[in-house]
DNA sequence: TCAATTAAGTATAATCATTTTCAAATTATA
DNA sequence: TATAATTTGAAAATGATTATACTTAATTGA
């Protein structure tokens, strides 16, 4: 974590901008909730719990800076808002997304799968990819797999009707 | 045009809607803009100019209508607004889009690049996929060649100056 | 050190896209 | 035709984000 921090202060040195004390709580917050899809007014009632006395427009501002320096990405699920997630230390490319469209979970995941895919883009169309946004929307594993147990459940019950029909 | 709009009125038929004369007017314009990815209020403007007495509210009703019907989807490029894309007859997915940095145009792959993809994630991550937006950030073949032709030009202007340092 | 400059922060107001409300109009149903 | 259901348009409300005005903190350089 610390390390983390540091080589973010680091990033922001880089380009003439200070860690400030409002933008480290806004970053440690990112960092503690990592595996989440945080908008800004999620953060911003996270870091308030530790530092009361931020307000809205500087987690806004701090956010727009981190996406600037590529610190996090900005992305949008479609719900209205946009949400700020942390780029992964040493990845090349944003990470994909599952969207369960029953439970509304967001999965992840890290493993590159677009770059075959990228060549064919640059080849093809001649577009020079910088980055990229896939989100893929459908079933979750939790969702199929509850679906799975019911249907388990509905064949037994048939089954224990079954003797009296024959 | 007209065979696609009354294949349109029939998907509405079959869910109990109706296509008003204004629901008509929407369509017709996101059909004759097929190529663009309008935002609510482009869709308002156009429609104005047809049927004047439309409201703007009707125009996001009827494109949230046609988004649940899969007629057209609904997508964000990051700059705050959704725009709407008509989804193309017969298309099992759709489409993905090539977002420029430096000109913001935005060109369209019908081809589907995903399938591969799809079935690892189906496989691997046990994910029922049912949809998917695949959007490239990068440079487009417009700005490509600009820039190649930059550089030929600048070569030619170092090639005219050596003479004179030798 | 200390005044001057600059960067960053806060609170509030403004903006802008989208949604909701509700009365009127249209269409379907009995 | 009368009645109910659907759809519409105008205006108001909402909610996320951005801009503004002012304050505070940090930096610079005599
Ligand atoms: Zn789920
Ligand atoms: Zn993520
Ligand atoms: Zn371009
Ligand atoms: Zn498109």
């Amino acid at each position: 974590m610390e390390g983390r921090i540091n080589r973010i202060k680091k990033q922001l040195h880089a380009q003439k901008y200070k860690l400030t004390p409002q933008r480290e709580a806004t970053v440690r917050v990112l960092l503690e909730n990592e595996q989440d899809h945080l908008s800004a007014e999620d953060v911003y009632l996270l870091v308030k719990e530790k530092a009361p006395e931020i307000g809205l427009a500087t987690v806004y501002r701090t956010l727009e800076l981190l996406s600037e320096l590529k610190i996090v990405d900005k992305i949008n699920f479609g719900d209205g808002v946009s949400r700020y997630d942390l780029r992964r230390e040493g990845a090349s490319h944003f990470h994909h997304h599952l969207v369960c469209i029953e439970c509304g979970s967001v999965d992840e995941i890290q493993e590159d799968l677009l770059g075959e895919v990228e060549k064919v883009v640059e080849r093809k169309w001649h577009f020079k990819v910088k980055d990229h946004r896939l989100t893929f929307h459908g079933i979750c594993h939790r969702c199929l797999e509850k679906h799975e147990e019911e249907n388990r459940l509905n064949k037994e019950k048939e089954f224990e009707k079954e003797p009296e029909k024959v």
